[in-house]
DNA sequence: AAAAACTGCAACCGCCAGATA
DNA sequence: CTATCTGGCGGTTGCAGTTTT
């Protein structure tokens, strides 16, 4: 352990680099050009370890960097080679000319990665997110059959509060009365298992038409009959509802409100109510635990699918399929 | 207006492989 | 053959700027 052998025998300066060690810098390289940089620091004036330099210049001063957000081309072609190449920055970065693989793997980690995970894609895999791959990841246990185990309580609490407040559902779960009762009853009193969804009403009423119904019946088979649902600002059909506009609103002292984020994203899938929803348009959103009321209004198409998802914070949730009633 | 949280990114760190002494 | 040096790489950290509370 401790510092690269170059940077012990002297006092060397780190951090960021000042215009005058970068213009020395610049100055040593246009003259002498990149040869070996264990000497580079001694000839150039500089009180840096020749690893130093080098990334300095391969990552900042080097002429033919492009600098600048990535376009749409660079951006898919990082990840179509991430697909092939995995973490192999150095040679992604070879195929794109002007960037280095710093920048990329920063660009990565920071973007497109959170990306893919929005869209319900593993960003390790480049495939959709199962259940199983996502308890994985969070180190949380799912159980292959009900008939083996359950959950205990305080797993499933775990389970229900964890990513910010939100929920992870295995189907098998859902195969389990005393499960479902739980799910149920923390429905109840959790605005993210169940979110109203009405603008103007008192959101503690939980005896709208559509939690009422979900209330009667068994989950799996608890939709909500949309052909009899026609709310002023959500209107319905037999299989598809209308959204009009989904906005935010700042409510702090309501403790049962929750909501949406508005993003862009064509085909993004999140949940209403149960059912797994995919916009049409563009404009619906993620889920925000307690920050948010959900107002509804404007036009948005969006059309319904028989797999129930459950998107919260950033993530896919969980996914239980049934069929959606017609 | 201030503090806290978040984000982007430059730079560092440790490891590895190949070159060299 | 072994030890050391060097450059290259991917993972991680820490800082500065920005946004949110």
């Amino acid at each position: 352990m401790g510092r690269h052998s170059c940077c012990v025998k002297q006092k060397l300066r780190k951090g960021l680099w000042s215009p005058e060690e970068d213009e020395k810098l610049l100055k040593y390289i246009s003259r002498f050009g990149v040869g070996c940089w264990s000497s580079v620091p001694k000839h150039a004036g500089l009180q840096r370890c020749g690893k130093s330099c080098r990334l300095r210049w391969i990552n900042y001063l080097r002429p033919d960097l492009k600098r600048g957000t990535f376009s749409q081309q660079e951006e898919d072609r990082i990840l179509n080679l991430h697909q092939v190449l995995g973490n192999r920055w150095a040679q992604i970065a070879a195929q794109l000319p002007g960037r280095t693989d710093n920048e990329i793997k920063n660009y990565w980690n920071s973007s497109l990665k959170k990306k893919l995970v929005k869209q319900g894609i593993d960003p390790n895999t480049h495939k959709p997110f199962t259940d199983k791959d996502y308890a994985k990841d969070k180190k949380i246990e799912f159980y292959a059959s009900s008939s083996s185990s359950i959950p205990m309580a305080a797993e499933l609490e775990h389970a229900l509060h964890f990513n910010n407040g939100g929920i992870m559902l295995s189907s098998s779960y859902m195969d389990t009365g005393l499960i479902r009762d739980t799910l149920l009853s923390k429905s109840a009193c959790d605005p993210l298992f169940l979110v109203e969804f009405q603008s103007g009403i008192d959101p503690t009423n939980y005896n709208s038409n559509l939690l009422a119904q979900f209330h009667q019946t068994n989950y799996e088979t608890s939709l909500p009959n949309l052909a009899s649902f026609d709310h002023h600002d959500v209107k319905m059909t037999t299989n598809s509802f209308m959204i009009n506009e989904v906005r935010e609103s700042s409510s702090t002292t309501n403790s049962l409100s929750a909501g949406f984020q508005p993003i862009t994203y064509e085909g993004e899938m999140f949940q209403f109510n149960g059912a797994n929803v995919k916009s049409e348009q563009g404009c619906v959103g993620q889920w925000e635990h307690n920050m948010h009321e959900v107002q509804v209004n404007n036009a948005s198409d969006i059309s319904v699918s028989t797999q129930q998802g459950h998107y919260l914070g950033n993530t896919l949730m969980s996914t239980i399929r049934y069929d959606w009633p017609m």
